[in-house]
DNA sequence: CGCTAGCTTGATCTCACTCAATAGCAGTGG
DNA sequence: CCACTGCTATTGAGTGAGATCAAGCTAGCG
């Protein structure tokens, strides 16, 4: 079953058995690509949507100059590029941060499910809106807060994210990025970044070495990075536990 | 006919005589808002969304201080908050920036549209995809690219999307905007605002008095915010226009 | 063992913010 | 008709967060 954290632990409720068992028969075939490939191409004409299993998906815009600027980044579970079913081309690069092993949707399939599943529809739509509404938090924490915030409010997000399908446990969790990477996706330098991450370590907030992130204080990152999950549209229990919250009993 | 300018000069085509007439039956009622009024408040469950007819709406999240902050600005013949349908609830409020006249549209009849109407429901699916490349182009430009390039860019944006209404006739439109406001969609203070409106005068790019932008160089301009209208997915001839390009006799 | 990618730290610079003051203009009320 | 108020635009001076430039360090790897 590829399609288990599709949905998962989002308001709205989860997919029935049948939904789900629609969406694992839309599955073309399982890829890989390796850290670095380039999945899909800006203004390439797409027929496939990709569904996230395992690993990291940016996406990018590259400036004039070359330079990459993260604008999304996807965690398992993510339909990276379900709007390329509506849109027919993708105004951005699909590049895989990790190694990832994703499952190819063919629009055709989407466009059956289109035809014959209306409450399952609504909720693949929402999945897009889920995108488009962390791009806003992402407009407004890159305008109006300053470098640690922008820090503190990325790694509160991801660990939101990840915690809800089961990839965090609420304090630390695996993020195979560079600082050059974070800084990409916080529109920092690598070594701005190199100083906000060693001051989160001396306040006591939270460290980030060899891949792995350790909350020490979820609650003061979250009021520092001036984040609230209600955005995630998580589910009551996991929008609790991503905001340091313990879990009523 | 009030639904006339939805989805116009899109990429994909127009929607068909059916269409109009089924989504303009959908309305239930035309609303009018004052100048700073809330239409939508964050979190509140909503069971209607907006079609923009008359002026400018704001989608904006406040900070813990009360300062507003734009994260996206829509033009008449945008459906505000058609992603209302699928999440029930927004993340951000809408606001009204000029006085506006809006059509109603229930969701229960956009939910008869979903089970009658796949060609329809994709196109509708389509205009909140392309809120979010939006939103993508915003967060690039927000983290890389100056004061100046930001309102050149936004200008360039707006143009172009006022083109494919017939709000704009490629060298001048109407936005009703203070500099204030114009600082809060780029991220700039006023002040900061003023010099960079200064400085593109002074430039001979363009001029923004008494609520008219007046583009002397619409490519020049393009050229210096880095904007490239593929991301607005519209149609050929619009496209051209909106980069400053004579249309193809 | 040398090479490369990523991490770390220091010094300097600059863009945009903040604070502050003034001017213009519309509306309002006595 | 004019004083008063509030909003927007404008310009100047000083400041600071984060960029840039530069150099050294560390660790994995062929």
């Amino acid at each position: 079953m590829y399609v288990e954290r599709v949905l998962l632990n989002r308001e709205g409720g989860e997919l029935s058995d049948k939904e789900r068992r629609v969406l694992e028969s839309a599955i073309d075939r399982i890829s890989t690509f390796d850290e670095g490939d380039i999945l899909v191409r800006q203004g390439a004409p797409v027929s496939t949507s990709t569904l996230l299993l395992e690993g990291f998906i940016t996406r990018h815009i590259d400036d004039p100059s070359g330079r990459r600027h993260l604008v999304a980044m996807h965690v398992p579970g993510d339909f990276v590029d379900l709007h390329g079913y509506a849109l027919k081309r993708l105004d951005h690069d699909l590049g895989a941060l990790t190694p990832v092993k994703v499952a190819v949707v063919p629009h055709a399939a989407l466009e059956q499910i289109q035809e014959e599943m209306v409450h399952l529809t609504r909720r693949l739509w929402f999945l897009t809106l889920l995108d488009a509404a962390i791009h806003r938090q992402r407009i407004y924490r890159q305008t109006s807060l300053n470098a640690t915030a922008r820090v503190c409010h990325f790694l509160c997000e991801t660990n939101a994210r990840l915690l809800a399908i089961g990839e965090s446990d609420g304090n630390s969790f695996r993020l195979p990025m560079t600082q050059g990477d974070l800084g990409e996706v916080c529109g920092l330098t690598n070594v701005h970044v190199n100083r906000v991450v060693r001051e989160l370590r001396e306040m006591q907030l939270c460290t980030f070495r060899a891949s792995i992130v350790e909350l020490h204080d979820l609650p003061a990152l979250a009021t520092l990075g001036q984040f609230d999950a209600h955005y995630l549209y998580l589910n009551g229990p996991t929008a609790r536990l991503a905001m340091g919250q313990a879990e009523k009993s």
